[in-house]
DNA sequence: CGTGAGCTCACATCCCGACA
DNA sequence: TGTCGGGATGTGAGCTCACG
């Protein structure tokens, strides 16, 4: 039983299947044999059809019955034998027949039991204690139940949304909070089909029923299939069960005449008890695996470490894995997710993101070039440390909507003393290279040498990493934005890191600096209230630093490693010998010796053939 | 059809007892 | 005390099913 809750959590005070059967178990005990403060002993019985639950309170009790023969036959004169004191707890179980569907007595009188269904099923029994429930329990007058969450915030008839997205996500916060989840119902759409639909329908995920199997396609918990060379094979239909149970809770939405959408109808009762407070957690709602965390899944699987691992790599550094945000399944379904995006693509990846950099990247040398032929100096401003040049680039000239040919000019500035150089076209600061305007900036300045601090590392022979993983020194010269984003991220990281080390002494500076990034965490917020949606394909291709290739041209060789992987132990020379010893020694056809080999493998025919090849 | 999640296989790793 | 064998358990990856 998945809601199963270890009876013995004595500071668990919710409702619990195990709790309830054990209360009845001890009830029965007390009624039946009192003076022997038996507890219950319950177990899940080793076979299925035993049932649900197995009391094994039978053995304890004969034998302390049988510890004073004569006085237990005058309390208990019906029990001659275990059996019986099967029978006593059977008959009890038997009576409650609303409870426990079926009973029954195994070997020496070990009693078994199923319970009802239907009393399973049965809300009030599901609905937690008070102080425990999320939303409140309201009888209505005609006897069915229903629960409202329990949410200061909620969309009242009347409110007005700027679109359905931010409708959507305001709904969805508030079913978070209250207990439940959202699903997008239907939409009657403008005549104009390109336009936003004029109504909108947002459900609770309980709206509805299971539709019934359309006749001629139903299906049984086991269907055959054969397969074109006639063998047949049963496969066997998992069993999962609809949580639909025709809620109406709803949240409907009409456009208005000024493309703002207003809430119409807002029914915030559900037939249905609401999500504990302590599992809210576990609602879709709350479990998102943000871009970072999809990063670092990402990172870790780059060196072997797998989804699993990495959740619990996530749940020691967010200090459990309630503050996680998702759970390790959704870990593995991102990996696999990631993986399926990647398929057969991964050559065609590699290769498109080369040729995307050469795009970036022209012919070095031209640019040097260029600076010759393309750039004039407009003017230079001299100070008492630095130069300002205004430097015309005829190339780059553009042209404005009317038709008007504005001239490119750009400001290099440049420091002799420390040989710092910058244009105001940002070349360098983008891509790592120097532009014209330096180099004839440099040229001016009688600077015959490539200043050295110019010289990226990446540009030169040495440009393979040292290590696996590197901080890039320079976020914005990454070639695109899914790189620039990954770099700003870890830069934040390191930042963040550093200044913790800092501070890690002093707490309250610490703590400080920590209320300094939640103000910067409301402008955020203030700036852009929700986060933008990615699809799915984004999200991966953003995580891979690629774009998703649209034709697949290239595709990997496929690799086949010379011999196999041997998953043998390594054997010592001492090993090899003992093994060899246990054998039996034969008679060498070759060589006419007793020894370990034999024809086929004689040492003699082998040498004689190594000098034939020689020859 | 997209997606969450269960199931299974194969391999990796852990752990415990036996033994040198 | 160290090493080995082998069972138990953990894990990654692929396959599959069924809900919505």
């Amino acid at each position: 039983m998945d809601m199963e809750v270890d009876a013995s959590d004595g500071d668990n005070n919710r409702w619990s299947l195990r709790k309830e059967v054990d209360k009845l178990i001890k009830g029965i005990l007390e009624h039946s044999f009192s003076e022997l403060e038996e507890q219950p002993i319950l177990f899940f019985p080793s076979k299925e059809e035993y049932g649900d639950y197995q009391c094994d309170n039978v053995l304890s009790i004969w034998t302390q019955l049988r510890e004073n023969p004569e006085e237990s036959e005058q309390k208990y004169p019906h029990i001659k034998k275990p059996t019986d004191v099967g029978e006593e707890i059977k008959k009890h179980l038997e009576k409650r027949d609303d409870m426990i569907k079926e009973a029954s007595i195994h070997d020496v009188g070990f009693v078994t039991f199923t319970l009802s269904g239907k009393w399973m099923a049965e809300d009030s029994l599901f609905t937690p204690p008070h102080d425990h429930q999320v939303g409140i329990f309201q009888p209505t007058p005609n006897g069915t139940k229903c629960w409202v969450p329990k949410v200061s915030n909620k969309p009242v008839k009347g409110t007005v949304f700027d679109t359905l997205e931010i409708a959507l996500n305001a709904y969805k916060e508030y079913a978070r909070e209250g207990g439940f989840e959202v699903r997008k119902g239907g939409q009657k759409n403008s005549k104009n089909s390109k336009d936003e639909p004029n109504n909108k329908y947002f459900y609770c995920v309980r709206q509805g029923v299971k539709p019934p199997p359309k006749d001629g396609n139903q299906k049984s918990d086991k269907s055959q299939t054969t397969n074109p060379l006639g063998v047949t094979k049963v496969i066997k239909r998992r069993k999962r069960a609809s949580c639909r149970c025709g809620c109406n809770a709803q949240l409907r939405l009409k456009k208005l005449p000024n493309e703002k959408y207003t809430v119409s109808k807002f029914i915030e009762k559900h037939n249905h008890s609401l999500v504990y407070e302590d599992d809210i957690k576990y609602l879709r709602a709350s479990r998102r695996l943000t871009f970072p965390k999809q990063q670092l899944l990402n990172q870790l699987s780059n060196v072997n470490i797998g989804p699993v691992k990495s959740w619990k790599v996530l749940k020691e550094m967010y200090g459990g894995f309630e503050y996680i945000g998702a759970t390790d399944v959704d870990c593995k379904n991102y990996k696999r997710g990631l993986n399926e995006f990647i398929g057969e693509r991964d050559a065609q990846m590699v290769v498109d993101k080369l040729l995307s950099r050469e795009e970036y990247f022209d012919n070095f040398s031209d640019e040097i070039f260029e600076s010759l032929f393309r750039c004039f100096s407009l003017s230079v401003q001299e100070d008492d440390t630095s130069l300002t040049y205004m430097i015309r680039d005829i190339e780059a000239d553009y042209t404005t909507i009317h038709g008007v040919s504005v001239e490119a000019k750009y400001e290099v500035t440049y420091v002799p003393a420390s040989v710092e150089i910058k244009c105001s076209c940002l070349k360098y600061e983008c891509y790592g290279l120097l532009c014209r305007h330096i180099f004839y900036v440099l040229r001016m300045s009688k600077v015959f040498h490539f200043p050295r601090k110019y010289l990226q590392r990446r540009w030169s022979k040495y440009a393979l990493p040292n290590k696996i993983v590197t901080r890039p020194v320079d976020v914005a010269s990454l070639s695109n934005p899914a790189e620039c984003v990954n770099g700003v991220l870890r830069e934040i990281y390191g930042t963040v890191e550093d200044s913790v080390t800092r501070l890690v002494t002093d707490i309250q500076k610490l703590q400080i600096y920590k209320d300094d990034l939640d103000t910067l965490l409301e402008h955020v917020k203030i700036d852009i209230p929700i986060a933008p949606e990615m699809s799915k394909k984004e999200l991966y291709a953003a995580a891979l630093g690629v774009t998703e290739p649209v034709e697949v041209n290239i595709i990997a060789p496929e690799c086949h490693n010379k011999g196999s992987v041997s998953v043998k132990r390594h054997q010592t020379q001492a090993e090899k010998a003992f093994i060899q010893s246990k054998k039996n020694p034969r008679k060498c056809n070759t060589c006419g010796e007793i020894a370990y080999h034999d024809s086929r493998n004689c040492p003699t025919k082998k040498k004689s053939n190594d000098e034939e090849m020689d020859d």
